[in-house]
DNA sequence: TTTT
DNA sequence: TTTT
């Protein structure tokens, strides 16, 4: 139940891979940065105008788990989900604020290329160089092989305090 | 022409009456602070949660000169409109960003009381102590006899550079 | 999981009291026909034109139980749904169709009258007589103390078959 | 302005071809079939279930002309827009009702195979067999020359009154 | 059929 | 930092 109305809908795309951690629960948290853009003829100049707008989004659980498998820079979205701004404080102990999309609903929106029923290619016929096939197009699930586990590299955390970086994006 | 969708609607309730000022151009800016909440029941204890959310919206033009005709502290309202992060300065140079919703529609939703086309008494017959009619019942036309022309008050501001506050909100 | 996106937002009135029926399984079902209506200035006469919009809305178990207490002739909601049309056959089997939203999420707009939470009088203070307090702010509780169960009235079915009169709306 | 709010916002493919066609005034009108579908598992199965929703959109002026040049059946597009539902009648008088979307925002989500500021090949390189590049792939630039003029086709029609075909879809 |  |  609730009081009142908070709704966000988002399409744009990943200014960068995303960012996917865990919780000390095992639950996948993920980051994503997209950006939505608009474009106008200024009344004066006649010129074109553009204006890219970035989003901090976040994703839980089982929803974290399909953005690292499937979204990478450059992927193209569908977003639906709430304004939140979270309060955190700097090391010197100064009050920030910032606003984040938490995402309840999404959709992939690069379905040609691949998506979660999707299976491009067999394993061990993957492609193995990052820089071969980097960008939207690239599948990421033989990327993923632990993808319902935590990590056991640099982006594990151990704790909730840790859980945000001292800067949060 | 867009590529994206960069969209924000909210149902929620002023946390105080409106802020109007006025650009160098004559046009209203109003700025307005949104409630929305939701509640639910905590799965372990039971017991019922609210959480609020504060959303920091931004009105332009006649829309921002309707906002502060109409809208006061407790005003429930609908509005509709896009995202936008601003970056600004603190007095000492370090950066801050601001995220804001900028609205392009809007509904009152206080309608039995009152609303755009509503005349509620002649200027002469209006209360005159603010501590009487507090509250978003409060009709506001009448203190607003000066609605489209810009303000000669504290809230004046002669140039775009003093126009926010060094911190915003 | 969906590929593709159905919504529907709405903020209107209720052209009559919400219509509740109950399913074999003892689920409530309640339709509401919701009004919404848009105003513009012609451009060429100069006067002012309105439009109002009929919705056929569909609300499903607890949520139509909140709508047969809450919701009467003339209140005004906030739904939130995704479109489905269809089919349905005449008495002599023409084939007919007919789009409803099927509401996920509602909020009513009557608050200072009353809502869930709200219990405006005991039973047996309540008023009697419907002439009295017709309309949006006749609180409905007091006149649905069975509202969990099925009704034993004209408005009861017994059979899927019935469910839908020969001609839906 | 209005009173009340009427929001749709759809993504889906297209069924078919736009139905383009033009009023007396010159304005192009372009109706196209959508479906959105969802998918879930049955609770009792534990089978996948499909099922498909399809919207009846309807775009005007500057946006039917986009529409008639780029999209093809098969696109998948984003629309926000109202519903509508009009009333019409069959050739032995009785009365019908069709709900659509009148669509005022609309979103290319092909991108990489083309846009509204893409001009893929020059018109004498242009593919002439319909069947070698049938679908949401082949750009339709090459295949509206006169775009913004009426047809003197098959489409054409001279009056209001048979706008709309006696079964509008 | 609602609402302003 | 994305995309067109």
């Amino acid at each position: 139940m609730s009081r009142g109305v908070n709704k966000v809908i988002l399409i744009g795309n990943l200014g960068a891979d995303p960012d996917v951690r865990y919780m000390p629960s095992g639950d996948a948290v993920a980051t994503v940065s997209l950006a939505t853009s608009e474009a106008w003829k200024d009344r004066n100049t006649g010129e074109m105008q553009e204006r890219t707008e970035w989003h901090r989004t976040v994703f839980f659980g089982k929803l974290a788990e399909i953005v690292k498998q499937y979204l990478r820079k450059g992927s193209k979205v569908y977003v639906e989900g709430k304004l939140r701004t979270k309060k955190w404080q700097t090391q010197d102990g100064q009050d920030r604020y910032t606003t984040e999309i938490i995402v309840d609903n999404m959709q992939m929106l690069d379905s040609r290329q691949g998506g979660p029923s999707a299976v491009p290619y067999p394993d061990d016929a993957a492609p193995v160089g990052r820089s071969q096939n980097a960008g939207a197009n690239r599948p990421a699930a033989s990327e993923a092989p632990r993808s319902t586990a935590p990590e056991s590299g640099s982006h594990h955390f151990s704790g909730a305090a840790d859980f945000d970086d001292d800067i949060p994006f």
